[in-house]
RNA sequence: GGGCUGGUAGCUCAGUUGGCAGAGCAGCGGACUUUUAAUCCGAAGGUCGUGGGUUCGAGACCCACCCGGCCCA
């Protein structure tokens, strides 16, 4: 390979966008940058030739795709360049990049035209390759521990695996509304059934809902599931699987974000439901934990809620309100109410509580893990039960073609999903999730 | 859905009490043969988000709407 100082100059081409060009009369200098860096062409009457050199200034713009070759020197400056004697322009850009200087700020533009946000600020380039790092990071965890990855469907006949508004879609051939699927968990365990005992999932997921600073509606899950295991099992792999992410996209498991440290190093902080509801709205769901005695908590702290609300609905907006913005640091908050998940396995100390823990990181839900219910007559019951406590259009259907797979048998098994978008925010340091998707929807501009 | 806030040249932003629409950079023309945000000279560049209203006069004030951002629900 050709190196600068290497007697005689050694002669090389190069490629790249044009992003700089100082006009100085019979000489010019011009950046070129592509992915690895940039290097300094050094144009000049005499090398080039007073009519290719006159008509080289007359066409060329920043932002065009540029070609050039000859020899690689230092200038004065002891800067790199090459004094070019062929230039070719390989695609020319009629629309000027945004300001070398300022940049693009318009937080609109950097949304609707992400492609220039990208080009112009390192920040927000450097943040998307942290993104794909992650990713990575997450399949080679899972790889390793001898995961299979699987596709399943993104159409869904039935929509299930959480509680949400789905978006709808006709499905032209079978002649029938379709849904795109709000989660792929009860797809995962049909795989459980089939035999595989440990399958994942990095897949795109769908609720026909708000949006706003953590909440996209669509957005990134990665869904694991794995036969023979427990809750324990899923604990260190959500840990190892965090920890992975963060060395890859930070090089350490102690993110600096602006003021504070996030730190990510295992073992966690452990919280039992109980206790952080106890701490956070002054209810013992061991005490009085009624439903009238979850609408007084309610009232004394002052959270606005509908007395025609379920139990777990309450419950949810308790946590949402009093608890979870006060878990700042990666906490596993552990043993949630039998109400508040319908696929998840009861503690069999204890069958109010199920065997489930929730990450929160910056007061946001990060990630999700249950002892999966295997139990088909439980598991119907269970579905059924949410199904006639529908509240708004957010209630699950009950997935009959899901029950047969598990009247067939599924393993024991524990499943963990992680929000992709949101461990992507918290290690990148920033607050919005749009920031973290390449290109988030916005309304038309009328 | 509510509150606050923003939308002015390609980009980043000023615009005072309601009185001729501004700057820097980019772009255009010119000078300049080792520059680094080059420098210097010159000219140009506007649906002030949209539509109404008040006024002799509106970028600014009032009303409605559109599109963002932050916070709350």
């Amino acid at each position: 390979m050709a190196r600068v100082d290497d007697e005689p100059p050694p002669d090389v081409d190069v490629a790249g966008r044009l992003v700089g060009l100082r006009r100085m009369g019979g000489t010019s200098f011009a950046h070129l940058r592509d992915g690895s860096g940039e290097v300094q062409l050094f144009l000049n009457r005499q090398a080039l030739g007073a009519d290719a050199y006159r008509k080289a200034l007359e066409l060329l713009d920043v932002g065009d795709f540029v070609s050039a070759g000859g020899s690689l020197f230092r200038t004065r400056s002891g800067e790199p360049s090459v004094r070019v004697d062929r230039l070719q322009v390989a695609a020319k850009a009629l629309r000027p990049l945004p300001a070398k200087w300022h940049g693009l700020r318009d937080p609109e533009t950097r949304f609707r035209q992400r492609y220039l946000d990208i080009l112009a600020n390192d920040e927000v380039r450097r943040r998307f390759e942290a993104r794909t790092a992650i990713v990575s990071a997450l399949r080679r965890v899972l790889d390793t521990y001898g995961y299979l990855e699987v596709e399943t469907p993104t159409l869904q006949p039935i929509y299930g695996g959480g509680a949400a508004v789905p978006f709808v879609t006709s499905y032209a051939a079978l002649n029938r509304d379709y849904y795109l699927r709000i989660a792929d968990e009860l797809y995962l365990k049909r795989l459980l059934v089939a035999g595989y005992e440990r399958v994942y999932e990095i897949c795109k997921n769908f609720r026909n809902e708000g949006i706003d600073s953590s909440h996209c509606p669509e957005f990134t899950m990665l869904e694991c599931y794995q036969a023979f295991a427990d809750l324990g099992d899923m604990r260190d792999l959500a840990q190892q699987l965090v920890a992975a992410a963060a060395e890859a996209a930070c090089g350490t498991t102690r993110v600096q974000v602006d003021d504070h440290v996030l730190d990510f190093t295992p073992p966690w902080r452990r919280l039992t439901y109980r206790d952080a509801l106890l701490a956070g709205a002054g209810v013992d769901l061991e005490g009085d934990g009624s439903l009238s005695a979850l609408n007084d908590a309610a009232e004394a702290n002052e959270v606005p809620v509908d007395p025609s609300w379920p139990r777990a609905k309450l419950l949810d907006e308790l946590m949402k309100t009093l608890v979870e913005p006060t878990l700042v640091q990666p906490t596993l908050l552990e043993r949630y109410p039998t109400e508040t998940a319908p696929l998840a396995k009861r503690c069999p100390d204890d069958p109010r509580y199920i065997e489930r823990f929730e990450v929160f990181v910056n007061g946001m839900e990060m990630a999700n893990a249950y002892t999966e219910l295997n139990d088909p007559l439980e598991q119907r019951a269970r579905m059924e039960d949410q199904a006639s406590a529908r509240h708004g259009d957010d209630a699950t259907p009950v997935d009959e073609d899901f029950l047969l797979a598990l009247e067939h048998g599924m393993p024991p098994a524990g499943g963990l999903g992680i929000g992709v978008d949101r461990l992507v925010m918290a290690l990148a340091g920033v607050s919005n999730i749009r920031e973290v998707i390449l290109f988030p929807q916005l309304r038309d501009r009328s």
